[in-house]
DNA sequence: AGGCATGTTACAGG
DNA sequence: ACCTGTAACATGCC
């Protein structure tokens, strides 16, 4: 999926375009996405206004009056937006699975103010799930998450704290979203990178400096990718339908058999795996 | 052909 | 109850 950075860009899109719009349609050609859409969906949503659209981790949320749309993009969810007229031009493309990618078209909103609001997935990982009289902190899969990497709850005490009695290694401790939330593959392979710590160190043995250190560039890399639209590797489309750009940005994810960027380094860049997940570092700096 | 892919959860076993 | 690791979900790409 989709990382932090993706569904931010994701949220500032939707939140310029159709914040305060009104769904005035709805169509789902395709129900079975990770949880399964129930017949009363449609109902439940028409003529709703968004009056809000944020952002919790990875998940998106859009604010309804007394209800609450939760949106996760899973591993290869898109959401686009259209305009209706063109999306009238390319009709043909648009409703009927003439070309590859609009086979995976399976949620429609017609907005009232000229967008259709598109949910892409080619796996159906992700879900829409509508919750009602709730606060978006009592929702089951946002209050287990840990703290945001930007809020100031994500400190060096909190983190200390945290490791004390934990056996993980520092790769799978950061993809812990109970630890802290948002973080995926790439950016703790990227983050790590940043700290010149090995994915592999035990937690226990992390010294007060590097933690500091790991705090920062969690936040750094983050920052910088948003900066350039986040990372687009096969599946992420902005709500244009345009690609990221961090990609062209990354020190190890990705880049086995490279040579270590650290012009003073003469390290190579080497991948294992953790927990059955790629994992990408210099065999120099990241010892 | 088979392994791999930005994620999460349910489950088994300790 | 907690912790850890694994398999599964569905599809496409190399």
């Amino acid at each position: 999926m989709p990382e932090l950075p993706e569904i931010e860009i994701v949220k500032r899109s939707l939140f310029k375009m159709i914040n305060k719009a009104k769904i005035i349609g709805i169509k789902i050609n395709n129900k079975n996405l990770r949880y399964k859409i129930p017949n009363t969906f449609s109902n439940e949503l028409i003529n709703e206004k968004i009056l809000r659209i944020s952002r919790r981790s990875k998940y998106l949320i859009l604010h309804l009056k007394r209800k609450l749309l939760l949106i996760h993009l899973g591993m290869s969810g898109k959401i686009l937006l259209m305009r209706a007229r063109d999306a009238a031009i390319f009709k043909t493309s648009f409703y009927y699975n003439v070309d590859k990618t609009s086979k995976h078209n399976h949620i429609y909103f017609t907005l009232n103010n000229g967008f259709i609001l598109i949910y892409n997935d080619v796996r159906r990982f992700g879900f829409f799930k509508l919750f009602y009289n709730i606060d978006l902190n009592k929702i089951p899969f946002i209050k287990k998450l840990g703290p945001e990497p930007f809020s100031k709850s994500f400190n060096k005490k909190y983190f200390k704290n945290f490791i004390k009695n934990k056996i993980k290694n520092i790769k799978n401790l950061l993809m812990d979203q109970k630890f802290v939330s948002g973080l995926g593959n790439i950016y703790v392979n990227e983050i790590l990178y940043m700290c010149k710590i090995n994915p592999l160190k035990s937690c226990k043995n992390l010294s007060s400096g590097e933690i500091g250190q790991l705090i920062i560039n969690t936040r750094a890399v983050l920052k910088f990718s948003i900066s350039k639209g986040g990372s687009s590797i096969r599946d992420f489309k902005n709500t244009l339908g345009k690609t990221g750009k961090f990609q062209q940005f990354f020190h190890v994810y990705s880049m086995e058999n490279k040579n270590c960027s650290r012009i003073s380094c003469k390290g190579k860049i080497k991948k294992m795996f953790i927990s059955k997940r790629s994992s990408f570092y210099c065999n120099k700096c990241q010892k």
